[in-house]
RNA sequence: GGGAGCAUAGCUCAGCUGGGAGAGCGCUUGCCUUACAAGCAAGAUGUCACAGGUUCGAGCCCUGUUGUUCCCACCA
C-alpha cells in the first residue's frame, strides 16, 4: 500500500466521505456528560446550485464544528433547505410557460403538485454538491423549510403572534413586483441608479389665468393624478392654493393643495399628486381625502382608467403619453436626471408602489428585545462592526409584510366564513364557523414570505413546538456562520423569532463572512458570467484545496478575491504535506517508531517538539477566536517551513545511519509529530488528513482524535534556544556558500571556533547534511584552519571555511563590508534607543534586555568581523 | 443625506492587547541533494495614502484631508 508520488485527491475524497457517513461520525447525541456545540446551517435555496459563496459559508461551518467535535464537544450542525418562495415559483411559472401554460391555466392544486415533484427532482441537487465540500453534518438531521416539522413551527408561531395581536391584516401603500405578481416587504428591495429625465409639465388653470409647472420622473402616472401639491410657505404659489386645474389629456379636473410634505427648492417646488402610485402621495392624499385612482395593473400594465393608453406597458405608456403631452404642448421642458429606482431582489422588475391589503407583523415590540441582546453581548457579531448595521436597521424598522400573492410557500393559517364574515386563524383546518357553523369556509390564498419560516430556522428544526430532547440540549445554538448579506433578511429576525417563541436569543455569535469576488474584483454574477463554479475547482485540485483557498489569509467579515494562482498555491500545499507524510510513511516500513515517552529526545527533536507545543497553542487561541485565516497561517508556517523543511531534513541523517536507535528515536517523532499536525489541520483539509492517517495506523479515523493540546513537558525552552544556534551555523554556511557560487554538492570542510562547544557537539551530523559539510572539527586557534579561508560569525560561534582557489578576496571583503554596514546599523539603533531616558524608564523590563543581549551580541560579531576585514587588507 | 470598510513589496492580501515591517504569487542566482521541480537553497524589493496629535516608542490609538468600495435612506 504505498502513497502516490503526488497527491491525487480524486482517489480517495468520495470513499472518505461515504465510509465518515456509513459510520455515523456526523451524527449528534444528545450526551449529558458532554457540553453541546450547535450550529444550524444557512439552508440553501432548493433552485441553488453550489457557487463560491456556499463554498465559503460551509468551509468555514465545517472547520468550526470539526474542531468543536474533535475538542470533546457533543457538536451538531444541522443542515437543511429552503423551499425559496419566489424563486421556486419562478422556476415552475417558467417551466409552465414553456409548455404554454400559465399558473392560472393550471390552477392552484396541479401547480403544487409541479412544484413538490420538481423539488423531488433538483432540491437534493445542492445537497449532493455540498457533500463533495467534506461537509460534517448530521444528515439524520437534514430539514426543510416545508417539511412537517417546519410546517408546524410556522402555523404555530403565527397563531401564536396573531393571538398576541402582534400579526394583523392592514391596507396601505406595498412594494409590489409587477414581475413576481406579488407584495414584497422593504427588504426585498433593491435600489438602482438609473439614468432618467425629470420632466416639467405644464398644467393648466381652469379659469384661464395661466399654468403651474410641475416636475415628475414618472409622467405615466399622471393619469392618475388627483391634486398638484405646493408648500404652505411657499410664496410665489399662496395666491393659487385651491384654485382647480385641469388634468392635461383627461377631462378631470385637480385642485391644488397646500402640503409641508412640497419641498420649496426642489424642481418647481410643485408636485403632482398620484395617491395610487407612490407611497408620500399616499400620505399627501389621506391627509387632504383625495381619492386614488389606480391607472397600472398588477402586472405593470395600463388598465381603464388610462383611457387610450390601456392595455400599454407601464414604459410603453410613458412614451405615448410623453409624446402626446408635447405634441399638445404640455412639456416646458426635459432634464436628464439619475435617481434610483427600486427592484425587485428576484426578478430585478422594477417595484411598482400599491396600496392594498396585506398582512403585516408588528415589529417595534418584537425589536426592542432583539436589540437589547446584542447590546448585552448575549449575541455577539464578529467582527463587531456589523453591530452598527444591525442596530441601525432594527431601531428603524418597519412593520414586516409577511404575506404573498403566490403559491408555493406556508399558506397562511386564516379562514373566512362568507356567511357570517368571521375571520379564523388557527393552527388545524376547522370544520366549521364558530360563529355561524358553516362548513363552507375559505382559506386565505395567500402564502407567508420565505422567511418567516426561516426565521424559526434555529429552533423549528431542532423540533419546537414539541419540546423535543434535541430542542432542550442543543438550543440555543453557538454560531451562526453567514455572509453580511442576509443580516437583514435572516440574522436580525431569527434573533427576534428565538427571543418571543423560545425565551432565549437563538445563537450566541454570529461569525460574518464576506463574499467572494472574481480575480478582478468583481462580484460574482449570473450576469457577468464571470462566476467560478466550485465543482470544477474540485476536479481540478481537490476539496480540500478549495477549502483551504477560501480559508487561509482571510480576516473575518473580509471578501476573498478569487484566483487559479490561488488554487494553485493550496494544492501546492496539499502536496508538500502528501510528500511529507509520504516520506516518513516510507521510512515506517523500515524501521519500529520508538514510543517518544521513553527515547533519548535529540537538540533537534526537542526544537519542532517545542515549536509544535507553541503552534498549537497558538491555534487553539486563534480558532477560539475564530480567526480562521490566521490560525491557518501559523499551521502552514510550522508544516512547511519548521516541520518539512528542517525537521524532515535533520532526520534523513538519523534515518540513514546504521544506528538502530537514532533510527527509532527519529522516526517515533516524526511520526507524533506528524499524527498532531494531522489532527491540527484536519477541521481544515479534512479529506487529505484522512487518507494520510490512513496509513499511520493509529486508529480508524482521526475526525474522532482529541484534538492537540498543550504540553507541558514537550516544551523545551533552553534546548531549543542552543538548537536555534545550531541553526544559524547552518544558516551562515549557506549564505557563504552561495555568495561564493559553491554548489551543495562541492563538499566543503567546516572549523569552528567557539567558547561553548557542547552546543554545537553532537550537532555535526545535521550541519554536514544540511549544509553540505564533509568534515567538522572544532578549533581554539583560527591558524588550524589553515590558508584561503571564508569566515563567518553567528552569535556563539566563529566559522571557518577553507575554500582554496574559490576564495576570491575581493567579493569576501565585499561581503563583509556590507555585514558590516547592517551591523552598524542595528548598533545605532539598540544604542539610540538604549540611551533614550524615557525608554529606559518606562519600557517593560523584559524589552531593555532583550535589546541589551542584541547589543551585545552584535558588539561582538562587529569587532571579530573588523578583525577578519584587516587581515584582508 | 446617514453609516461602515479599505488604502502596507510589482500583484493579491495578513499583521492579535502599541515595542526591531510579513506571507503567497511574481522576480534574480544556484541546484534533478534517494518525500516533493506542484520542489530545495540563497537573494532583491516598502516615506505601511497624506497632514497633524497622543506616547519613551505608532502600520496599529486620536483628529482632519484625499482616494476608493459597500450598506442604509430616498424629495417629485
Amino acid at each position: 500500500m504505498d502513497m502516490n508520488k503526488t497527491f491525487t485527491p480524486s482517489e480517495f475524497e468520495e470513499r472518505i466521505y461515504k465510509r465518515w457517513c456509513d459510520k455515523g461520525y456526523f451524527t449528534a447525541k444528545a450526551d449529558k456528560k458532554k457540553k453541546p456545540f450547535t450550529i444550524v446551517m444557512p439552508p440553501p435555496n432548493i433552485t441553488g446550485q453550489l457557487h463560491m459563496g456556499h463554498a465559503l459559508n460551509e468551509t468555514l461551518q465545517d472547520i468550526i464544528i470539526r474542531y468543536k467535535r474533535m475538542d470533546g464537544y457533543a457538536a451538531l450542525w444541522l443542515p437543511g433547505t429552503d423551499h425559496a418562495s419566489i424563486a421556486t415559483e419562478l422556476k415552475i411559472v417558467e417551466q409552465l410557460r414553456k409548455e404554454g401554460l400559465s399558473k392560472e391555466s393550471v390552477g392552484r392544486e396541479a401547480f403544487l403538485e409541479r412544484a413538490y415533484k420538481w423539488k423531488e427532482q433538483y432540491g437534493g441537487r445542492i445537497v449532493e454538491q455540498l457533500k463533495r465540500m467534506g461537509t460534517s453534518c448530521d444528515w439524520t438531521r437534514e430539514a426543510f423549510t416545508m417539511d412537517e416539522r417546519c410546517s408546524k413551527a410556522v402555523r404555530e408561531v403565527f397563531v401564536n403572534l396573531y393571538e398576541k395581536g402582534l400579526i394583523y391584516r392592514g391596507n396601505r401603500m406595498t412594494h409590489w413586483c409587477p414581475g413576481c405578481g406579488t407584495a414584497l416587504s422593504d427588504a426585498e428591495i433593491e435600489y438602482e441608479e438609473q439614468a432618467s429625465n425629470l420632466w416639467h409639465l405644464k398644467y393648466p388653470y381652469t379659469d384661464g389665468s395661466g399654468y403651474m409647472v410641475v416636475a415628475t420622473t414618472r409622467p405615466e402616472t399622471m393619469l392618475g393624478d388627483t391634486a398638484v401639491a405646493v408648500n404652505p410657505e411657499d410664496e410665489k404659489y399662496s395666491s393659487v392654493v385651491g384654485k382647480m386645474m385641469k388634468l392635461p389629456l383627461t377631462d378631470r379636473e385637480i385642485p391644488v393643495i397646500a402640503d409641508e410634505y412640497v419641498e420649496k427648492e426642489f424642481g418647481t417646488g410643485a408636485v403632482k399628486i398620484t395617491p395610487a402610485h407612490d407611497p408620500n402621495d399616499f400620505e399627501v392624499g389621506k391627509r387632504h381625502k383625495l381619492p386614488l385612482i389606480s391607472v397600472i395593473d398588477d402586472k405593470g400594465i395600463m388598465n381603464e382608467n388610462a383611457g387610450k393608453y390601456c392595455g400599454m406597458t407601464r414604459e410603453a405608456a410613458r412614451d405615448a403619453i410623453v409624446k402626446d403631452l408635447r405634441e399638445q404642448g404640455f412639456i416646458e421642458k426635459i432634464e436628464p436626471y439619475t435617481h434610483n429606482v427600486g427592484v425587485c431582489y428576484r426578478c430585478k422588475t422594477v417595484i411598482e408602489p400599491k396600496a392594498c391589503e396585506q398582512w403585516y407583523l408588528k415589529m417595534d415590540e418584537l425589536a426592542a428585545p432583539a436589540i437589547k441582546v446584542v447590546k448585552d453581548d448575549k449575541t455577539k457579531f464578529i467582527p463587531k462592526r456589523f453591530e452598527k448595521i444591525y442596530f441601525n436597521w432594527m431601531e428603524n424598522i418597519k412593520d414586516w409584510c409577511i404575506s404573498r400573492q403566490l403559491w408555493w410557500g406556508h399558506r397562511i393559517p386564516c379562514w373566512y366564513c362568507d356567511e357570517c364574515g368571521e375571520k379564523i386563524v388557527t393552527k388545524t383546518e376547522p370544520e366549521k364557523c364558530p360563529k355561524c357553523g358553516n362548513k363552507n369556509l375559505r382559506q386565505d390564498e395567500d402564502v407567508l414570505d420565505t422567511w418567516f419560516s426561516s426565521a424559526l430556522w434555529p429552533f423549528s428544526t431542532l423540533g419546537y413546538p414539541d419540546k423535543t430532547e434535541d430542542l432542550s440540549y442543543f438550543y440555543p445554538t453557538n454560531v451562526l456562520v453567514t455572509a453580511y448579506d442576509i443580516i437583514f433578511f435572516w440574522v436580525a429576525r431569527m434573533i427576534f423569532s428565538g427571543i418571543e417563541h423560545m425565551g432565549e436569543t437563538p445563537f450566541s455569535e454570529v461569525l460574518i463572512h464576506g463574499i467572494v469576488r472574481d480575480a478582478q474584483g468583481r462580484k460574482m454574477s449570473k450576469s457577468l458570467g464571470n462566476g467560478i463554479d466550485p465543482l470544477a475547482l474540485i476536479d481540478q485540485y481537490g476539496a480540500d484545496a478549495l477549502r483551504y483557498s477560501l480559508s487561509t489569509g482571510v480576516a473575518p467579515g473580509g471578501d476573498i478575491r478569487f484566483s487559479d494562482d490561488r488554487m494553485e498555491a493550496s494544492r501546492n500545499f496539499m502536496n508538500k504535506l502528501w510528500n511529507a507524510s509520504r516520506y516518513v510513511v516510507m521510512n515506517l516500513e523500515n524501521g519500529t517508531p520508538a514510543d517518544i515517552e521513553k527515547t533519548e529526545l535529540t537538540g533537534a527533536d526537542k526544537w519542532i517538539l517545542t515549536k509544535l507545543q507553541n503552534v498549537i497553542k497558538e491555534v487553539r487561541k486563534n480558532l477560539d477566536k475564530y480567526e480562521i485565516g490566521l490560525a491557518l497561517a501559523k499551521l502552514y508556517d510550522f508544516i512547511w517551513s519548521d516541520y518539512c523543511d528542517w525537521y524532515v531534513e535533520l532526520t534523513k541523517p538519523m534515518l540513514y545511519s546504521q544506528d538502530e536507535r537514532k533510527k527509532n528515536g527519529a522516526l517515533g517523532v516524526l511520526k507524533y509529530v506528524l499524527s498532531e499536525i494531522l489532527k491540527l489541520i484536519h477541521p481544515f483539509v479534512p479529506f487529505i488528513t484522512e487518507e494520510i492517517w490512513s496509513y499511520l495506523g493509529i486508529s480508524e479515523t482521526v475526525m474522532t482524535e482529541k484534538y492537540p493540546v498543550y504540553r507541558k513537558e514537550y516544551d523545551f525552552e533552553k534546548e531549543y534556544g542552543s538548537f536555534e544556534k545550531v541553526k544559524e551555523v547552518i544558516g551562515k554556511i549557506r549564505f557563504v556558500r552561495a555568495e561564493m557560487n559553491v554548489p551543495v554538492s562541492n563538499k566543503v570542510h567546516l572549523y569552528i571556533k567557539t567558547d561553548d562547544e557542547e552546543a554545537f557537539k553532537g550537532a555535526e551530523a545535521y550541519i554536514e547534511k544540511l549544509a553540505g559539510v564533509s568534515e567538522t572539527a572544532f578549533i581554539k586557534e583560527k591558524s588550524e584552519a589553515g590558508e584561503k579561508l571564508c569566515q563567518a560569525a553567528t552569535a556563539g560561534a566563529e566559522l571557518f571555511i577553507p575554500l582554496g582557489e574559490l576564495v576570491d578576496t575581493e567579493k569576501e571583503i565585499a561581503r563583509l563590508e556590507k555585514e558590516k554596514e547592517k551591523l552598524t546599523a542595528e548598533i545605532n539603533r539598540s544604542k539610540g534607543l538604549l540611551s533614550n531616558k524615557g525608554f529606559v524608564a518606562k519600557a517593560p523590563a523584559a524589552l531593555i534586555e532583550k535589546e541589551r543581549e542584541k547589543l551585545s551580541v552584535n558588539e561582538e560579531l562587529l569587532s571579530k568581523l573588523e578583525i577578519r576585514l584587516k587581515e584582508l587588507n
